[in-house]
DNA sequence: GACACCATACCACATTCAGGGGAGTCCGCC
DNA sequence: GGCGGACTCCCCTGAATGTGGTATGGTGTC
């Protein structure tokens, strides 16, 4: 954050509707030694039509946008400069946005909640070539290729299923029928409250966040990210 | 790289065959605050062994082994320690070695040429839940991604759904690949309250009264109830 | 033109689910 | 004989879901 004091700064563009925090955005940026806002746009059409001609060095691109959705308007964007780096900006670190945006072609993927050092930093990174992403959006990349590894052999519900004990097997089993909480507790007679606990392990073992994502691993169906 | 001052430090273990980099890693950690270099080894078979038993916090691994390969060590590591966070040390940024670390359970991927203040930055990281990557390795994954932008549709949905309207059918579809109301909404570009409207016409239809079960009969397993 | 049907959209209320704690028993293993 | 894992149970909070009603514009049909 410190060196490049006197290189010309980094000509950053920002794409994010909600007129606050886009000016928070640009003001941070401009105070900052190295790094200038260079245009800020509230939508995906006006960033294309901006971007195509004012050629910044890097994209600050929130992905819920009005009209059209960030990893639409990132897509776009890669066709007409494939090299200009764009970082993503989320208040989700939720897997399904990380990867649709990875592959329209966003280079980092950063949790709104960072920091504005860690944010910088970001910028920087990506500037140097790099794939700046939040703690919790790396790990999860990294999880995708383990999970990706027991896939192609898809023994049906028997791979993704291994880790889990033997009751959470049968909660699991219950749950995959479409049964609700409490009738998974009667049928199995335990209480309510243990159904949640062995959801929520069970949750945290197959890496999702609802019963509907838990369903479509159990049935090997794998859902869409 | 300052905080943990008073706190108990990070228990790392190391796995290493070149002797001289082995013990030089091991005094940089035990000089280091909030680092303890537990035990140091110098073959998967021993670390193996070693690790069993103690438990360390982090795993510090060099992907080039004599005898058993970085990756496979990892992947008997990873049966029987899950949750243990393993980084990879390599002097190659090749891809081929990269993504197969990964997919064995590796958690992050450095370059040892990395610096001493960015190891134990990582280690951090790495303990905190993250999965840190050197530059020149996060590009790599990222591009993984870019170039694999396909996806398995294996949607074969003709029998219980013939009643739904197309836009139904829509809604539907994306309701089974496990996305929320809201993600629904952005997706086929309609308010969430639409989303809801179709959804209840769709229960009604189906003879169903949650989600799961919807997305049940859509796959085809009609669920014993 | 009246009518039915579809797609869109909003409000309100009750229930269910998801994630964060904590906590007790039992059992096996070093 | 302590320690960890599995299983059990409870509390709280906030978000997501399920169900009721209502309404507008478009489209096609009789």
């Amino acid at each position: 954050m410190n060196r490049l004091k006197a290189k010309k700064p980094i000509q950053v563009a920002l794409v994010e509707d909600d007129p606050l925090l886009r000016a928070n955005l640009a003001a941070m940026l401009n105070s900052s030694d190295g790094f200038h806002c260079q245009a800020a746009y509230a939508d995906g059409p006006a960033a294309l039509r901006g971007i195509r001609a004012s050629r910044p060095d890097v994209v600050l691109m929130d992905i819920n946008l009005p009209g059209m959705p960030g990893t639409d308007c990132v897509r776009q964007l890669k066709e007409l400069a494939p090299q200009l780096p764009v970082l993503m900006l989320t208040v989700y670190d939720d897997s399904k946005q990380i990867f649709k945006s990875l592959m329209s072609g966003a280079t980092g993927y950063l949790l709104k909640r960072t920091s504005r050092d860690k944010l910088l930093e970001a910028i920087l990174e990506v500037h140097a070539g790099g794939a700046p992403m939040s703690r919790q959006v790396a790990r999860q990349v990294v999880q995708f290729f383990q999970k990706a590894d027991e896939m192609p052999v898809t023994t049906r519900n028997a791979s993704v299923v291994v880790n889990l004990t033997e009751r959470e097997k049968e909660v699991l089993a219950v749950l995959a029928k479409g049964y609700a909480y409490k009738e998974i507790a009667d049928q199995l007679k335990i209480s309510f409250e243990t159904v949640r606990t062995h959801l929520r392990t069970i949750y945290e073992k197959l890496h999702v966040h609802s019963r509907t994502e838990a369903v479509l691993k159990y049935h090997g169906h794998e859902g869409g990210r």
